[in-house]
DNA sequence: CTTAATGATTCTGA
DNA sequence: TCAGAATCATTAAG
């Protein structure tokens, strides 16, 4: 029931709707109101009836007819006001776009990573972001892990800019494509430079939409590439034979106070040539975290590794003082014999003995000649270094067996296997047991 | 693919 | 603030 009668207000509207003038002016002309119209709908059937049988010619004839009357152009105005007043300004109402914050923080991000920003600017950006991330300090490490980084990155820069690119050619053929398709129509029906305006608006729209997913799916990339690149976790290397061997004969060798100091920890990133990763400093204060509390979590694992270091620094201490002496053989030697056990909770105390209570005897060739060289070479580094625990001195530490031994940390080991040759400190000793 | 080893990070208590 | 503990994430070995 409600369709028909606007059905033919819409027809009727075809001409004249909404120009009270025009239909007006119809109507006066038109003679009675339901039959003329009746009439003229009629008229104007026809007329589409008639179209499509005349040839190519007669339409366009027609067509060119109806372009040069002179009445057109006013015409055309007068129904590029309506649509104007009607539609456009619906649109317009409801077309005022969300402020694209959005747009606004992918836009930043990508001027920050360095993926829009100037061209070699994004790259060192990238690389000194790179090095905050890894901590800063060390610096000098980080060039070659960061070229891959950066050559990634520089590989999602450049399909960025390609594919924006891309998208902006597109954006531009197709505007001018529809701006010059609208423009052609507009001969044939009213379109206002205003609608033309607007629809190229409207192109672009939907264009940046395109757009903002791109820069979208350009920052996931670069998120993803810097999580892989630059988490430290995900960077870790293993250390590689010789780190860990330094590493460990330090442990093992101040077992007794496995607590390097800065210098020390300085000294063995230093010969460990740290450069992977990370701070050297912090990698080796990891390490020694680590090694402490896996070694007290599981003593009886470590056994071999333990004895295995004893035997070796006894070792190197023998050959090095056999050389010449020299007390100072920075990084671990001295002190090659400490026994002991930092404290652990369990046990009370530490130290293993220094010398097997029993036993058999590691004493390798080597070893025997030297030893109270080394003893006295290590009595003066421990003296100086002082640095570990306040509690060992050295007569603590030569102290035989005095300690000990009674498994405080592992657990009921039995006594040594390796053990040093005799005096105290040089030795070998290393815990026993296992 | 599973698992052990291991470097790094995070949380917690002193 | 630091060491220890717990946990994460990756690597390497089987």
């Amino acid at each position: 029931m409600e369709e028909q009668p606007r059905l033919m207000h819409s027809h009727a509207g075809v001409g004249m709707a909404g120009h009270p003038g025009l239909s007006q002016h119809m109507e006066g002309t038109g003679g009675t109101e339901g039959d003329g119209r009746k009439q003229d709908i009629g008229d104007i059937l026809q007329q589409i009836m008639t179209i499509t049988d005349q040839s190519l010619d007669e339409a366009q004839a027609r067509k060119h007819a109806l372009n040069c009357h002179r009445m057109k152009p006013a015409l055309f105005n007068v129904l590029c006001e309506i649509k104007e007043k009607t539609v456009l300004s619906i649109r317009g109402a409801q077309e005022e776009e969300p402020p694209d914050a959005q747009l606004m923080r992918l836009d930043n991000m990508l001027l920050a990573e360095g993926v829009s920003g100037p061209e070699k600017g994004g790259g060192s950006a990238a690389a000194a972001a790179a090095a905050a991330a890894s901590g800063g300090g060390a610096g000098a490490d980080n060039s070659a892990e960061h070229s891959d980084y950066r050559a990634k990155l520089s590989q999602i820069r450049q399909i960025y800019h390609t594919e924006l690119e891309k998208y902006e050619q597109a954006c531009n053929e197709f505007t001018t494509h529809v701006m010059n398709l609208l423009r052609e129509q507009s001969r044939t029906r009213p379109i206002s430079p205003k609608e033309i305006e607007r629809m190229v608006g409207i192109i672009h729209r939907k264009f940046s939409s395109i757009q903002m997913q791109l820069k979208q799916s350009t920052c996931e990339a670069v998120m993803i590439l810097r999580s892989r690149f630059l988490d430290a976790r995900r960077k870790r290397r293993n250390f590689n034979k010789q780190a860990t061997e330094i590493l460990n004969e330090y442990f093992y060798s101040h077992l007794s106070n496995p607590y390097p100091s800065e210098e020390a920890k300085e000294e063995l990133a230093k010969k460990c040539s740290i450069t992977v990763s990370q701070v050297q400093y912090s990698t080796v204060s990891n390490w020694f975290g680590n090694k402490r509390i896996r070694y007290k979590k599981n003593i009886g694992k470590f056994q071999e590794e333990a004895n295995m270091y004893a035997a070796k620094t006894a070792v190197n201490a023998t050959n090095v003082s056999s050389h010449g002496s020299q007390a100072n053989s920075p990084s671990t030697p001295n002190s090659a014999g400490s026994a002991g056990s930092f404290n652990m909770s369990n046990s009370g105390d530490l130290f293993m003995s220094v010398q097997s209570l029993n036993g058999d005897s590691y004493q390798g060739a080597q070893v025997g000649a030297n030893v109270q060289s080394q003893v006295d070479t290590l009595r003066h580094v421990i003296s100086q270094t002082g640095g570990y625990s306040e509690g060992l001195t050295a007569s603590q530490m030569y102290s035989q067996q005095s300690i000990n031994a009674n498994g405080g940390w592992q657990d009921a080991t039995t006594p040594s296997s390796v053990t040093s040759p005799t005096e105290g400190p040089g030795s070998v000793h290393s815990d026993t047991s296992n």
